[in-house]
DNA sequence: CGGCAGTATTCTACAATACTGCCGGTGCCGTAGT
């Protein structure tokens, strides 16, 4: 009743979402809580509300800029002027601003980057934080290994503010990324809301093809074939811009690339192009998707596999938003997981990279290796990623440390993480390979039991293709699977097979 | 693993083939600031 009332006032809404309710009480009643809500359902609501009714500041840790700015632009927008975005886009005279008047603001989004300066951390700690909130959460997993290691040291910041109530949201993460997270944060007592991952409208199919040249033609028949829009995922930025160069050429002139590559501008020139309907088709890497809210995405395709399957959940999550049918097709050929095996060593340092450096530089590790940093990243060969991880380490070291164990442990520490990685990519391999409903296969990774089938799952169960067809152009005939007598005909003759 | 670019090779000179080595994805931050 109560609570409807301030929903209505604040925001506008006559009525809660899905599990909305639950976690803002368990809120209002103390207790910390890691909730898992598929994207779309509010999941900023969650918190957004309860800070109204809590006596403080709300510090929200994001994971990319440009979240934290649609999240303050959505909220002034609203009406809620005290909101504020703390990253490195502030220049000197605003950010002397922002600090100087750091008590006025009732939410501040900061990165995890951002966190770890001191000084920041000193402002921060004069304020009463009514509320932590990590947002993406599954990040700190995902991410906090390697790629951004600050992620991990979250839990640290937050005692240091004196462990305020928390709050961590996500929409994918199974039990072991849970149990991640809140290890992670040191939440002591907590509480769970964990929502199904299933999305019956989105079919999944995995397309089995004999090699990339084959991939590439179904990969223009299915396009062809699809009503759009639709986003086409791939492990390689050159790739995904050749692939839409031949899209344009060949009968879908709107089609653009999307990567990590290009500059800020044109990233948000063809995110909104593509949300507001200029363009049909993305062809996009992992850069693309947190963060974007389009409805009517048709279709998802992988032209090349995930490197785990939260990944790809993720990923052909961004379709169907809307709640109407769509499809996700991950195209699989032969020896396709080389490619994320190599992508996820490439985080790590080799152990011979490990000796390499010990061998060279011995007692060097412990003081003046600093000046020479680019040279021995560099001569070793190590990827920007695993030179961070190993210049962590190395700055971890003092004086009263034996080298010789250290190193040990750094060796085993990478052999853990190599470990952890390879499992993820069988995981998602197995499940390709699996001759089981895909759908059902998913559940079961993700510990949920599948509520039984309908007649359009998934490519085991069947799928009513023409659904899919796309509705503005009369195309040929099209026959779902006619490829795979062509395929098993060329198998049985090689004698090889691609399910090994 | 597979694709690609660059170089080497090849039965005399242009163009095809072979060999070698490398690459392949995600993003904060940076200074000084009360």
């Amino acid at each position: 009743m109560m609570l409807e009332y301030e929903l209505k006032t604040h925001f506008g809404y006559n009525q809660f979402k899905m599990g909305q309710k639950e976690i803002v009480e368990a809120l209002l009643n103390g207790k910390n809580v890691l909730a898992m809500l598929p994207t779309g359902t509010g999941k900023s609501l969650c918190y957004q509300l309860p800070a109204y009714l809590m006596e403080g500041v709300v510090v929200v840790v994001t994971p990319l800029l440009s979240l934290m700015q649609d999240q303050v632009e959505q909220m002034m927008s609203r009406g809620e002027k005290r909101v504020v975005a703390i990253n490195s886009f502030l220049d000197r005279e605003t950010r002397g601003r922002v600090f100087g008047r750091l008590h006025t603001y009732k939410f501040i989004y900061i990165s995890p980057e951002m966190l770890m300066n001191e000084f920041v951390v000193t402002k921060l700690k004069k304020l009463v934080i009514s509320l932590f909130v990590v947002d993406e959460a599954h990040c700190i997993s995902q991410w906090g290994y390697d790629f951004r290691p600050d992620y991990l040291k979250l839990g640290d910041v937050r005692e240091s503010l004196g462990s305020p109530q928390t709050i961590a949201l996500t929409a994918t993460a199974d039990q072991e990324v849970r149990s991640d997270i809140v290890r992670t944060l040191k939440l002591d007592k907590w509480e769970e809301f964990v929502s199904s991952v299933d999305r019956p409208n989105i079919k999944m199919v995995v397309d089995y093809v004999y090699d990339t040249k084959e991939k590439l033609d179904r990969l223009l028949e299915w396009v062809s074939f699809l009503q759009g829009p639709g986003i086409i995922y791939f492990s390689s930025k050159k790739l995904a811009e050749e692939v839409a160069v031949i899209l344009r050429d060949s009968g879908v002139p709107r089609a653009m690339a999307y990567h990590g590559g290009l500059d800020q501008e044109s990233r948000i020139l063809i995110q909104q192009q593509f949300i507001k309907g200029q363009l049909d088709v993305i062809c996009a890497t992992s850069a693309f998707g947190m963060g974007i809210n389009k409805e009517n995405v048709r279709f998802v395709i992988h032209f090349h596999m995930p490197l785990q399957l939260e990944s790809y959940l993720q990923e052909i999550g961004r379709a169907g938003r809307d709640g109407e049918n769509s499809i996700s097709i991950l195209l699989y050929s032969p020896h396709d997981e080389q490619l994320p095996y190599q992508l996820a060593e490439g985080e790590l340092p080799t152990e011979y990279q490990i000796s390499w450096l010990f061998r060279h530089f011995g007692d060097q590790l412990l003081y003046e290796w600093e000046e020479m940093e680019e040279s021995i990243q560099q001569m070793g060969g190590f990827t920007e990623t695993s030179w961070r991880l190993t210049r962590d380490f190395l700055r971890s070291l003092t004086n009263s440390m034996d080298l010789i164990i250290e190193k040990e442990r750094f060796i085993e520490y990478v052999n853990t993480r190599k470990k952890h990685k390879r499992k993820k990519i069988v995981e998602i391999l197995n499940w390709i390979q699996s001759k089981e409903c895909k759908r059902k296969g998913v559940l079961s990774y993700f510990g949920e039991v599948s509520h039984g089938t309908v007649d359009d799952c998934c490519h085991v169960c069947g799928i009513v293709y023409d659904r899919y067809k796309t509705k503005c152009s009369d195309e040929v005939e099209f026959t779902p699977f006619q490829w795979k007598e062509y395929l098993r005909g060329l198998l049985t003759k090689s004698g090889t097979s691609y399910e090994k």
